[in-house]
DNA sequence: GGAAATTCGTTTCATTTGAAACTATTATTC
DNA sequence: GAATAATAGTTTCAAATGAAACGAATTTCC
C-alpha cells in the first residue's frame, strides 16, 4: 500500500478541480456573492434577511423556529436576522398567544412592497444563469439538486460516531 | 403592474425552496460541514487548510498566488491557511529567488503523509454523496457543473453596474 | 537610472459566525 | 401540583471572515 511520497507518482491523483464537493462551494460562493449584491447594495440586505424576508412573504405568519426549518439556517443567524428586519420595520413581530414562547412574524406593508421588488430581480438573476441550459437540463439540474441534497442529509449525521470526542486543536 | 398586495394572492409566487441559488447553497453547506469533519476532527484541519494541501500536494511549488488561483480563495485566508500550516510543520515556505516577493510553497514529508491519509477519505466521502446516481447522471452533474460555473464567473462582474456606487443602509 | 505604478503577501479593523450558556415559557412526570 | 425536562429564542464569547491599508520587491515608463 506505501507508495514513492516524493518521487515520480506524487500521489494517487488527487485534482481538486474535479472534486465535486469543492466545485459545489466554489460555484455556491460565486452565485451567493453575485445575487447578494442584487439585494444587498440596492435594498441593505444581507443574505439571512432576504431569506427571511423570502418565506415570510410565502408563509407568514411563521415562528422564528418555523422560519429555521423554511430557510435552513440556524436560530442564532434567525434571531439576528429578524433583529435587523424589525428594526428596519420591514416585518412585524407579535407573540403567539397560544404559547408564549414563539413570536409571530410577518412582513410589514414596506417589508411586502421590498419583498416584491426584490423577487423579480431574484428570478431574473436565476434565469441569467440557468440561460445557456436545456429544458432537459434544467430538469436534470432539479432532479440532481433534489437528490443529493437528500442523500447528504442522510449522511451527514452518520459522519460524526466512530471515534470519542476529541476536541482536536492542533 | 400594481396587485392587490396583502389580499388574495400574496405575490408572484416566489418559492424560496425552489430557489436554484438557495438550494445550491443548502446542498453545499451540507456537504462541506460534513466533508470538514473528515479531516476537521481527526487531523485539526480547517476547510482552507485542507484546500491548500490539496493543490500543493498536486501542483507544488505554487506560490501564494497560485493558490489562490487554484482553490478559489482570497488571497488573506491563503495567508491564514498557509501560516498556519507553516506552523504545523506541514509545508515549507521558501522565498523564490527569482521574484523575491513570491513564496514557493510545497508539502513538508509529514504534510504528504497527512495528505495521503486524507485523499482516500476525501474520495470516499465524494463516492458516499454520489453513490445513489447513475453513471450518465453523474455524467450530467459533472457537465452541470461546468457550464454553471463558467456561466456565473462570466455573470458575476456584471452584476456591478448600473446604478452608481450607493452605500445603502436601510 | 530613477520616479511612478503594479504585484505579492501580510496586517488591521470592523463585521459575521456559531457553539454553548442562558432566560422564559410550556410540557411531562411522579 | 410541584419538580423535572424540554422547547423557543437571545446573549456571550472566541474564532473566522474579507475589504482596505500597508510594506516590500519588481516592472514600467520617461
Amino acid at each position: 500500500m506505501k507508495r514513492i511520497s516524493r518521487g515520480k507518482n506524487p500521489t494517487p491523483d488527487f485534482a481538486l478541480e474535479r472534486f465535486v464537493p469543492y466545485r459545489l462551494s466554489v460555484l455556491t460562493n460565486i452565485v451567493s456573492r453575485t445575487i447578494a449584491r442584487l439585494y444587498g447594495e440596492r435594498f441593505g440586505l444581507g443574505i439571512p434577511e432576504w431569506r427571511v424576508m423570502a418565506v415570510l412573504g410565502r408563509f407568514a405568519p411563521l415562528s422564528s423556529t418555523d422560519v429555521c426549518t423554511r430557510t435552513a439556517m440556524d436560530k442564532v443567524r434567525v434571531s439576528r436576522a429578524v433583529e435587523r428586519l424589525r428594526r428596519a420595520q420591514l416585518i412585524e413581530q407579535a407573540t403567539d398567544p397560544k404559547d408564549r414562547r414563539r413570536s409571530r412574524l410577518r412582513l410589514s406593508t414596506s417589508g411586502d412592497r421590498m419583498h416584491d421588488a426584490i423577487v423579480p430581480m431574484a428570478q431574473a438573476a436565476e434565469a441569467l444563469l440557468l440561460d445557456g441550459l436545456s429544458p432537459a437540463e434544467k430538469r436534470t439540474l432539479d432532479r440532481l439538486l433534489t437528490r443529493l441534497t437528500e442523500r447528504a442529509m442522510a449522511i451527514a449525521p452518520a459522519a460524526l460516531d466512530p471515534s470519542g470526542p476529541d476536541p482536536g486543536d492542533a
